[in-house]
DNA sequence: TCTCTGTACGCAATCGATTTCAAAGATTAC
DNA sequence: GTAATCTTTGAAATCGATTGCGTACAGAGA
């Protein structure tokens, strides 16, 4: 019989009393005898009874419930995010409501629009690869709907914004390569319309200059995809156009890293030796390689956590939107290991 | 002003109409004029308005939405598998409420009764490590509440699971290891909790007997943490204490199958030359390690997918739980790379 | 003029829980 | 003995949308 879930009209009804003493009772108000209190809470356990959150949250429009917008869930980084999300929602009594764009712009509207239809909270949003208008976004916050966006920050004043030291990372890990004696460093970056691959490079061309090295625009290879095909092939067809030959890469991610590394593979260069490599992110697999790759870590679960902190902060005032700090950078750390260690 | 959301009273009072017209000509029910709806939907338009789903949840008892329960997040199955539930979900119209257990049976119970509260429609479950009482299951199953179970299927009479065969998995990675001649081949295995390593565990000894080979008890190595470490210590053991070095590795997942790697590589041994592993999982690294780990692949997206697909379809009573097949197991695929192919 | 048939819309109940206001009954004070 | 106070409980409105039923009005037919 899933004639469903018992109520507190149910339990009234079961002991001759009205529904209003039935849910002070279970709240425990004052202003009922010790002896109802009793009663009702048997009763309500025997009925298995379950408080309706839905009609809880229609009466205070609170939903307890957040949403969570993201490229990809497959993804190790993402994933850690959203561990560090649940897992602070979770202690903090918010349930997460998830939904991958898959990178597709159509997707992030939709899912927002049904978010706020199901009268969320607030909402964590780290927007796709296709996204350039921001007006979706903006139309909601007009409203004092909080949104916090992690990873990618968009280019809207005023929103707040948690994210790595994507510069500070990208400098680290070039100036690594140059201090291990490596001269002809290649940027593998990522695509223009994130920040994040902005940063990046931005992080890299200044570790060079600051070392006296001109930047050699030929030396920065766009990798939009960010597979490990297209960055074998790329690394590849670099080995034959190039007239002087790389000898280290700096990848804005680990897979791209790992594709350069199979490419001078490929030809017989020797790594760390003659090749010098450094990913981005710091994936579970970067110590299971051979050599180990190195790598900039980011703390995705504490991303994921912060961020959280900060919407679920927001949603119950203790932060004031008007004067908080809007961005919050955490820091990276370069993971040193054999792919880039000649010393 | 964060006043809110116009609603069907503020659109109403707009017009100098009722809610109930409002509402029939938002939908284009009979009975309104053409005018009338044009009128409405116009003023609706403007005023941004957007249908209160929690309203409409508590009305219909439904809330278009499920729950998934998972042990974790992070992890590359389990997150291709969240990818399918969320890919077939969204485009059924159904929301998707994500708890992670962190292989914690007090967690779980906890997700399951705030997931019940908030009236989700169904629930997606593939249970901790730690469970081994189903009584918060089959509790609410009782009640005639829809519950679909994948990968780990539990001991629970007509429960319905999504699996994949595990056991004719593991039978056809070690069948692979003998026909490329491994004699001596050890299997590391996962929790005995879990329905899954007691298959994959069969799926090793049925295929050995097979091929006459008795099981030595002494080649099966329980690994209940499944880490890298905790495979290379286990592995590096194993060389020093049994009497006839073993020259393959069958492992219940991949990150195990490294650890032995790592082991292997630690006293010199060539892969897969005196030593050849396969994993189990074929998480996106294997074919990223050198040498490329061969791996027995899950259909993590399918089988998110086609429990989501069921369990909707239970909910919208396409599917009749009396009559319908409860088991439905997914094929696996053994990925046959360098690290067990000598020939 | 009266009845009949549509058309176009409103009233009110409903979903489950909370909360304001009020009231019945018991007890105390003077 | 009566008013005042306290204890304990109930009625009803509310959140937003839906829906069965009722009704006002216009035009048609007799």
């Amino acid at each position: 019989m899933k004639l469903g879930q018992a109520t507190i009209k149910d339990i009234a009804r079961e002991l001759n009393l009205s529904a209003s003493t039935i849910s002070r009772a279970l709240k425990d108000y004052p202003g009922i005898s010790d002896e109802t209190k009793r009663r009702v809470k048997e009763v309500a356990k025997n009925m298995n009874y379950r408080p309706n959150a839905i009609a809880l949250s229609l009466r205070k429009s609170r939903s307890f419930t957040i949403g969570v917008i993201i490229p990809e869930v497959v993804h190790f980084f993402f994933s850690t995010v959203i561990s560090g999300i649940e897992d602070i929602a979770q202690s903090r009594g918010y349930n997460v409501i998830l939904s991958q764009s898959n990178e597709k712009l159509d997707r992030e509207i939709s899912s927002i629009e049904t978010m706020l239809s199901n009268q969320i909270d607030g909402v964590l949003v780290s927007y796709s690869k296709e996204t350039e208008s921001f007006d979706h976004f903006t139309r909601v916050l007009d409203q004092g709907f909080p949104i916090v966006f992690f990873d990618r920050a968009p280019a809207i004043p005023n929103a707040i914004n948690v994210m790595v030291a994507d510069y500070q990372g990208a400098y680290d890990a070039t100036i690594h390569l140059i201090s291990q004696g490596y001269k002809n460093i290649v940027h593998l970056s990522g695509p223009k319309a994130l920040k994040i691959s902005i940063d990046r490079e931005q992080g890299y061309r200044d570790a060079l200059e600051k070392n006296g090295i001109s930047v050699n625009p030929a030396n920065i290879i766009e990798c939009p995809l960010g597979t490990l095909e297209e960055g074998q092939r790329l690394v590849s067809e670099l080995f034959n156009s190039l007239p002087e030959r790389p000898d280290a890469f700096f990848s804005c991610n680990d897979i791209g890293a790992v594709g350069a590394m199979k490419a001078c593979r490929d030809i017989g260069l020797k790594i760390p030796l003659e090749v010098g490599i450094v990913g981005f992110s710091d994936w579970q697999f970067c110590a299971m390689l051979d050599p180990q790759l190195s790598s900039v870590s980011q703390p995705g679960f504490m991303m994921g956590a912060r961020a959280t902190e900060i919407l679920i902060d927001i949603i119950e005032k203790k932060l004031d939107v008007e004067t908080m700090e809007r961005n919050l950078i955490l820091e990276t750390k370069l993971m040193e290991r054999d792919s880039s260690r000649r010393f």
